[in-house]
DNA sequence: CACTATTAGTTGAAAGGTCAAGCATTTTTG
DNA sequence: CAAAAATGCTTGACCTTTCAACTAATAGTG
């Protein structure tokens, strides 16, 4: 990023270029978030053996009415692809923690159900997926730092998740799930 | 998360679960963190057809005297793993991108080397990418709150960095390589 | 009511990552 | 200095994700 600064003399405007701060904001903002992401990933991994994507899919599903969910409805919630939502559940159902239902409304749709057996490993997973979340992010800052994220992590928010609604159509929906997952019906901090 | 609550009776202490607040804070910063990260990386996609990993092995070559780097050193700078950088420099190889060469001080050693291809590649790429993370970072947030941001990085940081350094001994360059990197050499925020 | 467009979901190939095992070359040390 | 341990790097298998088709069912339109 600070490197190499041949501009190209056809671009429309020359670059806006970090300067030192800026960069180094950067950086440390890159590690940080990657590290916590690393961690927690590795401490699910190592105590539940799966990622952090399937443990998401296992808790939208605990918490949905008869624990069961379309599937597009879940790729929303959990912000991934039909595509990934799909190979997921499969290797899901291989674990026997998910089981697929054929939709009686739409025979077009799939329900994901959650089995007992996945109930419980979300069950198992979940006291030591909180510890370490709290371990390497909340026991980290002060509770007025935590409040400085919140409000930054929303601003982000406003500014992402249109554009990702934007993006695909037919996701729209996931601006009103992010929304709803975060407390919040329009704007208000 | 602050799904199924059914504590196992033989765990050490009962879960600190996370009430309310902390619940909605940890769901923000998971899905802001997320979105940015997937923003910027499919603009880098999207721009230069690389993944931001690949960028990043550029960036620390074309910094390098005589754009190149010991592959372990790279590793450690990129915090990645030995086998990850091999995996990514072959690729990049392929490319055309990075050459190879044997370490004349250690004939176990290999080093690696960024072309004139490589650093055409990455001088292209370099303007939409610092577009990409001002458009959907710095423009977003007042100068406050980028201060706030990066102090509270800065804390994550000195949390996280000493895990990853002690777990894997032989990198414990990591730390280091990070502080540098970060413009600081002990601890000042 | 046919005919097209849209929507729901799956699939297979390829890319990037992790992990454990492997080889080759130092370095240590008895 | 030979044997053992450590280091530097690569490899192959496997897992997750993406992307671009593809099937099937529903909705919309003349």
């Amino acid at each position: 990023m600070t490197a190499a600064s041949t501009n190209s003399p056809d671009a429309a405007r020359p670059p806006r270029w970090l300067d030192g701060d800026e960069s180094r904001m950067w950086i440390t903002w890159l590690l940080s978030t990657r590290l916590l992401w690393d961690e927690i990933e590795r401490d699910l991994q190592r105590d539940a053996s799966m990622p952090f994507s399937y443990y998401e899919v296992l808790v939208m599903l605990s918490e949905s009415p008869d624990r069961a969910r379309r599937m597009s409805d879940l790729a929303n919630a959990t912000l991934s692809s039909r595509s990934r939502l799909s190979h997921a559940v499969t290797r899901l159902e291989a674990l026997g923690w998910v089981r697929r239902e054929s939709c009686p409304s739409d025979r077009r749709g799939a329900l994901a159900v959650l089995t007992d057996e996945g109930f419980a490993a979300l069950s198992a997973a979940a006291p030591d997926h909180v510890e370490s979340v709290r371990t390497h992010l909340f026991d980290q800052l002060s509770p007025t730092q935590l409040a400085q994220l919140c409000e930054i992590s929303d601003v982000l928010l406003d500014h992402l998740l249109p554009l990702v609604s934007s993006r695909d159509e037919s996701s729209a929906g996931r601006f009103d799930m992010a929304r709803a997952r975060i407390g919040r019906s329009k704007s208000n901090a």
